[in-house]
DNA sequence: TTAGAAACTGACCATTTGGTCAGGACGGGA
DNA sequence: TCCCGTCCTGACCAAATGGTCAGTTTCTAA
């Protein structure tokens, strides 16, 4: 792996498990066995930094966002894929997700995060577009900020390492009757 | 409101917001119109301040669990009731819930948070002891950390105040269905 | 082999951080 | 009147912050 990457890969996981202003260039150099300075070379600022790592998970759920604006979210079966894709991107994009979650505060100084917003707002239309009241994007921001909370930082609950796939399951469970607010079986008890 | 009590109210709405990190003493000083080091006068150490903020929120959770598990959550009405009462404390202490959910990585620098933790951990034990897989572990962390984030920064996904009520109403549909896997009739579409 | 670009570094800078300290207002009891 | 304790402040401190810069190493293509 590159000293680019590796600073990148970094600055994802130390910002989404310590935030980002807790995370300082000196912390990430550290980590990543270099100086400072070098990480600055590669990018020149803070926020640049910041945007270049969150980058490909913004492409990425752009890129479903399109994908299930286009296709629609009509039918229960392509609200069932939707969710199912959904709990993909979350699962694989933790990291980006929790931190653009928990720093509502810096999407002003921090352009992709403004960015990151945006997507989200049209995550919550797309949703939402069939339902009425204001419960469903309630529930919506429930389940995208309890995830990948939960995803990141479950060790404070004592929730300890689940398997990948149980709670790949577990989630898209939970996901699934929560967004769809689906009157299916998913969500009753065992 | 006494100057103390200003600061403390002060501490929690901005914490909250920004997160401890992102939260100055000046920045606080500044909210409050006065110098940062009446600030350190009342409060001599930045973690003790965050103590004292976060202390009535602690110890209304301390009673709440400590009722909760002394009667036991064995029956349905039990649970319903306990639900009620969590999501009054959610309300209630929203913003001191918020700050401790979303700052896992400072349980050891600031000792509140440690405490905090713990209160977290065995009202997790409470809410899923008649559970058996780690499901209703990871549902339950779901619903805490979402609510309180929903509660504290809903405006990121467009969710606009919401009358207190009807907050009320929804919250603890969503939180009775989640936290206790009941199999009733919340959670169901309307 | 060598020129030049890319990668990297230590020293340095202004600003902000949490925190100390000596002392100034100010109110109430003797 | 004086005194003392509470409240509060500006000036100051060492450390850390994001960032600059001059210069060195390292890789690569000719």
């Amino acid at each position: 792996m590159s000293a680019r990457d590796q600073i990148l890969s970094t600055t994802l996981e130390l910002m989404a498990t310590r935030g980002i202003a807790a995370t300082s260039l000196q912390d990430i150099a550290d980590a990543c066995e270099c100086s400072k300075a070098n990480v600055v070379y590669h990018f020149s600022h803070k926020e640049e930094l910041i945007g270049e790592a969150l980058a490909p998970s913004l492409a990425a759920t752009e890129a479903l966002l399109l994908a299930a604006e286009q296709s629609g979210l009509g039918s229960e079966q392509a609200r069932v894929a939707f969710a199912h894709d959904l709990v993909d991107l979350l699962l694989t994009h933790r990291l980006a997700t929790h931190t653009v979650i928990t720093h509502p505060y810096f999407v002003d100084s921090v352009p992709a995060l403004g960015a990151a917003q945006k997507l989200m707002g049209r995550m919550a239309d797309l949703v939402t577009q069939y339902s009425t009241g204001e419960d469903d994007r309630l529930r919506f921001g429930i389940v995208i900020s309890g995830v990948t909370y939960t995803l990141v930082s479950a060790n404070l609950l004592g929730v300890q390492s689940v398997p990948e796939a149980e709670l790949k399951t577990a989630l898209t469970e939970v996901v699934t009757s929560m967004v769809m607010h689906a009157p299916t079986h998913v969500g009753a008890p065992s």
